[in-house]
DNA sequence: CCAGTTACCTAACAGTTGTTAGTTATGGTG
DNA sequence: CACCATAACTAACAACTGTTAGGTAACTGG
């Protein structure tokens, strides 16, 4: 139950499913079955209303859409920001970086559908809706490149490493854990342990260490 | 214009469309505009026939993804297999993973619209339609398996990764480059360079080298 | 020249889609 | 009690979907 709908009741009002509801069931939906094959009616049953009961809450399905995409982005950018500053000062880049996966990671694969949809359907929304989402998009982006950077003038990150490229790279290959990855093999806290080694160390045998 | 299409061109024959030239816009059309949005009227149209014809080639649209599916996968995988088994024995594994890691961004950003649709539309297709393409995709992933275990064997590689898992973090990062990769900034053959460099050594900068 | 095959076209079908207009039931407020 | 906002419902729309049946023109082998 949402939190809201949960609030409404113990005040007595008739349990609604109500907006948030609505985007709850949306988000677990286009998590699972992607964009195109998720219809109105669909959402709709799902939550327990009729499909024309939907624009009571939203002018269009680009509308319910373009919320899932933001709140998607938002849960993972709250869950990365905090964890890197919850850090004590001063903390290696070894153990910023895991914990900055870790966090990724965790809210892709462990806590929210809203953002494992984002990740999920991105590609496969009306252009219009991919631009709304830019900006929330573009602020989490901001704060990996400020992580990676502030690594890298510390001396931590090989100094030719393009910034952007890396950030790319980083987030497309933990984006691309959704595809497979399966909570009943291992969990997400392991797989970030092994991105981050991978990533900071390489897969090569050294002579050193 | 297809190769069956010139050759029956050359022929003297009223060029037809063709199975071959209807895959061909069907597969670019899926990488441009992913599976949901693109209807048999919108191949139809493209291809310069009706949408009923389409059934003279295939018996539904299943079988067309299927199809544009397959020949993804067959293309990276010989794109793979030759670029690796050309280079001279005994050649070390920074220079094999590099090869194989530069045949799979070519095939993907350069070459194939079939590769592209297929790692564009592999998740949004129907259950039934990505089960027919698991057998083709086990025995590309099978040919990376060997790589990195005999990688791995000569002593190359860390012991203690997990084949498998490497090569859904590897596979997965490379794929995820379609999503922002621009061949105006730059080209597949420095990305591979990039991406085969961190992966081996890591982004950690080092005393030693 | 005729028969057959190839590759298309036309027209329609049943189902699904997002969306809209108008209606109704509930519960809090003056 | 009357009033009003909230949150639903019903029923229908036009557009679009994959698919099918039947027809047609062009080239090919006998």
């Amino acid at each position: 139950m949402s939190e809201l709908a949960a609030k409404q009741a113990s005040q007595g009002v008739r349990s609604p499913v109500g907006r948030e509801g609505v985007l709850d069931v949306a988000a677990k939906l286009f998590r699972e079955q992607g964009y195109g094959s998720v219809s109105l009616r669909k959402i709709a049953e799902a939550a327990g209303i009729k499909a024309g009961s939907l624009y009571y809450h939203f002018g269009s399905k680009d509308e319910i859409v373009a919320a899932v995409l933001d709140v998607g982005i938002q849960v993972v950018h709250d869950s990365m920001r905090q964890a890197v500053s919850a850090l004590p000062e001063g903390t290696g880049a070894e153990a910023s970086l895991h914990a900055a996966i870790g966090a990724h990671l965790r809210a892709l694969l462990d806590v929210s559908d809203y953002t494992s949809a984002n990740v999920r359907i991105f590609g496969q929304v009306p252009q219009s809706v991919r631009d709304a989402n830019l900006p929330t998009r573009r602020a989490y982006e901001a704060e990996w490149d400020a992580l990676l950077s502030r690594l890298q003038q510390e001396g931590a990150l090989k100094s030719d490493v393009d910034i952007r490229h890396l950030r790319l790279m980083l987030i497309g290959a933990l984006n691309a854990t959704l595809d497979w990855f399966d909570p009943a093999r291992g969990s997400a806290e392991a797989l970030s342990r092994t991105y981050a080694d991978v990533f900071l160390n390489g897969i090569l045998e050294r002579q050193d260490t």
